[in-house]
DNA sequence: GTCTATAGCTTGATAGAC
DNA sequence: GTCTATCAAGCTATAGAC
């Protein structure tokens, strides 16, 4: 399977890798420029809201992310279903770094300046919710109990990565992402191509 | 059933409050002296090694909460095994107020001093994870399925009260706290003082 | 569109009176 | 043990050359 190459642009992917590895207030421009290879007066002329339109930016482009490598992917019903999970459960993870790098919706949901992306990371979420709740009705499930199992992925994904981090042990990230086909009641076949 | 009073010191109380809020680079001298009540130079003298010493403080109230009010809890063998768990998910749930607020460790695991606190962090999480092997092994199940379940409860409190605060939704909290003594195969009596 | 230089403010931290 | 006053450093943000 191919690498999923989370964004295309350089200086998107630098600025999501510095908000989510130390949150918006640990991020100073300093920072940012430094981790861009551009000076503070081209972020601002990049971004004229500065800090906080960089990390709006970085929201915006995960929540496209997750609309084309996710959301997109289990709703294509030109595939089987479990190779469909599989596809939108390898991006999840490699968006993640199989347990290495933090999500850029965490780490950005709570500071000082959480009250101006709080909408933009509960769409996101919603997002993801919506595409799980869709893949586990496709599997049969009732709409509550869809939307139930969707929401108990999303909480594992994040759980599982923040206790990855905290113990320093991808292993608990991986395990977790590899139980979800289980959790929504989707038998893996691995025979697929 | 009594509240559980998180902190008995009012400063430790709004010094874990701010820190879980903000976390550590959104948590300024200047919001920690009008939390507390105390102005910056008296911190200080509380706390000689300024911020990071108030950080290191909490998170060591907090390893020490959890051994009294989870840990020891779990392991109190004078009590049958269900109303142990249900006492120690209830101090859990008070600690974060039902969802309401965000967890210090997870406040303080990325951050720019996050390499200062990772042990104290990752040994406050060995101490739940442990706790909740214990309770899951005294019902029976095998060593390896005990952990593996502790780690699930673990990810899960932590998850969902991501996703709590993300989609401003307490009851995803709730449930996912409701549903830990399902996941741990240990049932309910409901008519137990 | 990127840069150097700098303004103006906030930060973490300290000195010293009481 | 708490306070007022203050410092040097780092911060976000801007002006203006190229």
């Amino acid at each position: 399977m191919a690498v999923v190459k989370v964004f295309p642009d350089d200086v998107d992917r630098k600025l999501m890798e510095v908000f989510s590895r130390l949150g918006y207030d640990g991020a100073s421009m300093e920072i940012l420029s430094q981790a861009t290879g551009l000076k503070k007066a081209s972020l601002y002329h990049r971004f004229p809201g500065g800090k906080k339109d960089m990390a709006a930016h970085v929201l915006k482009n995960v929540e496209a992310w997750f609309l084309s490598h996710v959301d997109a992917v289990l709703r294509d019903e030109q595939k089987p279903l479990d190779k469909r999970l599989n596809e939108g459960i390898a991006a999840i993870s490699s968006l993640f770094e199989d347990g290495a790098r933090n999500c850029s919706l965490r780490m950005l949901s709570a500071c000082t300046e959480s009250g101006y992306f709080r909408e933009t990371i509960a769409n996101s979420f919603m997002i993801l919710k919506n595409a799980f709740t869709f893949i586990a009705e496709q599997n049969g499930l009732s709409s509550e109990m869809a939307s139930k199992k969707a929401i108990e992925v999303i909480i594992n994904i994040q759980g599982s990565l923040i206790l990855s981090r905290a113990m320093q042990d991808n292993g608990i990230f991986k395990t977790s992402i590899a139980d979800i086909p289980e959790r929504l009641g989707i038998s893996q076949n691995k025979n697929l191509k």
